[in-house]
DNA sequence: GTGGCATCTTGTCAATGGCAAGATAGGATC
DNA sequence: GATCCTATCTTGCCATTGACAAGATGCCAC
């Protein structure tokens, strides 16, 4: 069905999205061209406009994708060290979607799929962190999910920028996980 | 200087960098145009080219006089839980300069002087570190320097992405202390 | 089989980045 | 003081891009 070569392409919208995330792969959101992500699919340099709009409104379905992914992957962990890493390793296993996402001056902000999406992340974020806070009376909750979410993605932040010395490892996972023990343990 | 009228702007190198910082702020580095900062310094539209090349040179420029003045906030703190509070307020307040400082696809992070800020502001950062670590032997300077590094650039990255929910209140100085301390404490 | 509609194409326009060639000014040298 | 010399800035140009308008195509309901 990919291979339709009718005048029309089967599943075009899905076929741009995996290209934008290709695209941004390779030179960052900033760089990325409607014309291109046409090219890629094999369509006219017009076609992205009637699935998307425009460029904000590709980025947008990008950036609701990602967090649906990201809130899949946060509920898979079994506690908030698990979630912790798991954060990090969605932000470089899915690094295009990631850069989107918290990037809300390319996106539509106000998107009701993208709202819905981005408030299963956060609830999926705030369950892990209820694990934690059970034994201690004085904990506070917010507190502890707001530095939980802080560490976990400036630690996938300035990875995904270059910006850890060498020393750090080429590993994220596991540097990951020494250093959100950090804070967790 | 700045309103000479002549043939000669006077300090154009400077006067685009200042417009930089005012586009930025107003949409973001991806909508940042050399022609419009031409405009805004009222000189003609091949003017930039001359000072910084292309764009990613005027962008070079912008993320080394930043790592400056990250350096310098830094070194300005006392203790840890100073200096990542400056680090936040440096994000918030040098908005425009943050967000390309980490963006390094769009800038030549080989440049000789960017690369010395870089390593300006690094240093400032492993001092404040080294304030903490003295009383324990079992202290890992490195671990340790990376979790504060990151829960400090976790949140300033979601404050400026406008991430972080309504109840974290409109202070990001105060905000960032309380969140801080969970990790420095 | 016919009409309707989603999908895709072609054509066009303004704006942008970047390059080339020329104009201007301010200072160095004599 | 005249002349060159070089940094600075301008004008002109081209390919690319995003966005819009109008038209072509094919699938599906009826």
């Amino acid at each position: 069905m990919t291979s339709s070569r009718g005048y029309h392409h089967g599943d075009l919208r899905r076929a741009l999205l995996a290209a934008a995330v290709e695209a941004i792969d390779e030179a960052g959101p900033t760089a990325l061209s409607l014309r291109d992500l046409a090219r890629r699919a094999g369509v006219s340099h017009a076609a992205p406009a009637h699935h998307f709009g425009d460029k904000a409104g590709l980025l947008t379905a990008l950036a609701a994708e990602g967090f649906d992914l990201l809130a899949e992957a946060l509920e898979a962990a079994d506690d908030l060290l698990a979630a912790g890493v798991a954060y990090v390793d969605f932000a470089v296993r899915h690094r295009a979607h990631f850069e989107v996402m918290f990037r809300p001056e390319l996106y539509r902000a106000d998107d009701a799929e993208l709202i819905a999406a981005r408030g299963r992340s956060s609830a999926a974020l705030r369950s892990g962190v209820a694990t934690l806070s059970t034994d201690d009376a004085s904990a506070d909750t917010d507190r502890d999910a707001l530095a939980a979410w802080s560490i976990a993605h400036g630690f996938a932040t300035l990875w995904l920028a270059g910006a850890l010395p060498d020393r750090v490892g080429a590993d994220p996972h596991d540097a990951a996980r020494t250093v959100l023990r950090r804070l967790f343990d």
